[in-house]
DNA sequence: ATAGCGAATGAATGATTATTCATTCATTGA
DNA sequence: TCAATGAATGAATAATCATTCATTCGCTAT
């Protein structure tokens, strides 16, 4: 009890005294939602500005311009944050995907460009975000969490793509294994995304496209053209 | 010079006790170079078993079964080791590569058929090795080291692939164009890198490079077959 | 044998960083 | 206007980890 009051007179009093030298800085109140995704957004920055592995509580913190302590207030700790940050990219991406293959055309062949083009799209092909990406897969050898919250979605595609390649495969007359094209055309993105990340003079994001469909032209050579 | 003293007792006494409970360890001494691969091994073990981030000098030592101290007597900080790690990595690959270039035959689609086969080499393609290579990948984004490392060999790989492509472009009747190829040809073995490290039951290293060779069959028909 | 040298050790140190929690502050409803 | 509520703060704490260095150990040349 004592030194609980002894405590407590000493933490006033070096308030007190910050309070005279601080300049007051303006504090506002949020949802829970929306500071959640600015946490999230700061930490994508941090990601991309520091590395996944220089990342701190305070670096992110810093870049959201909130306190150190707001991280284990909406998460409970900075593990979860890193998850719920790649959970948001992940997210992003599958919307954004399935919402081109829905709306991309009927046929087979307008599907699979529609799908291609979101990769290089703008709203998702962002170095900051492709550094998020890098980092995770970078770390997901050794982290059974990071690599569930990828696959997922990450086989879906494959199988989604592999029917369509099917479709296609059974219009022409091609010799094709509709599983090895998907599976060739997601590692083209993946690769050209490393491209972009490491060397933006040396590629843009309109050329990768055209690279990847340069690969449905050779394989698929009367459906795109 | 009296705390000094104190100070060796005190440690004598400290060893005296643990050579009785703690059973004598052998010991070695081996050349630079020898314990320098070794700590580079381990490295590489650690990292693709607790991922870059949760890689420490005690984790390393203990993979190397050496003591704490080991790494910096051999190099100066772990970000040296680190850095020394990712070279030997880089050096191993581009050593493999420039063989299978000069070696793989004289014609420009023999030559590439060889790069493109060393991709998926077993000596190359370790999972502990590709786990070094996105885990720096990784990080590449905000680590100007780190980032020099890879692209100085990077961009010659890509410049001799399109010296290769062009030769082929102009033996057939081709439209493609010679840099995009090659390009699209890195980004798919990156890619199917990826598959094979985080997925590894989908897919074969043999698979793989099959998949890279379908790109080359589409695009130069007339040569691969 | 053994002295000398350099390799190896591992406890101690200092720096970094995630987490906690008492306190402050802004907002809202009465 | 004023409680009441809960969002936000940030100093303190505890844990982790890279680095240092006094000491020990093993090898080689004499």
């Amino acid at each position: 009890m004592a030194s609980l009051l002894f405590y407590d007179l000493l933490n006033e009093g070096l308030i007190l005294s910050q309070s005279v030298t601080k300049p007051r800085t303006r504090r506002r109140t949020a949802s829970k939602e929306e500071r959640q995704t600015q946490l999230i957004k700061a930490t994508i920055s941090s990601i991309a500005k520091h590395g996944l592995s220089e990342t701190t509580m305070a670096t992110v913190a810093k870049e959201a311009g909130l306190s150190q302590g707001i991280i284990n207030l909406h998460f409970k700790s900075k593990e979860r944050l890193l998850e719920e940050t790649l959970r948001y990219v992940v997210d992003e991406y599958r919307t954004a995907w399935y919402k081109a293959l829905n709306s991309g055309g009927d046929s087979a062949d307008k599907k699979l460009s529609a799908v291609v083009a979101v990769d290089f799209d703008k709203r998702i092909c962002q170095r900051n975000k492709l550094a998020v990406w890098f980092a995770f897969w970078g770390e997901s050898r050794s982290r059974l969490t990071y690599r569930k919250i990828c696959s997922e979605s990450s086989r879906e595609y494959k199988q989604v793509l592999t029917r369509l390649c099917e479709t296609i495969i059974m219009e022409g007359t091609y010799v094709a294994r509709a599983r090895d094209v998907a599976t060739g055309l997601l590692a083209m993105s993946e690769g050209l995304w490393l491209d972009l990340l490491l060397d933006p003079a040396e590629l843009t994001p309109e050329q990768a496209r055209a690279i990847s469909m340069s690969y449905l032209q050779g394989v698929f050579p009367s459906h795109f053209s």
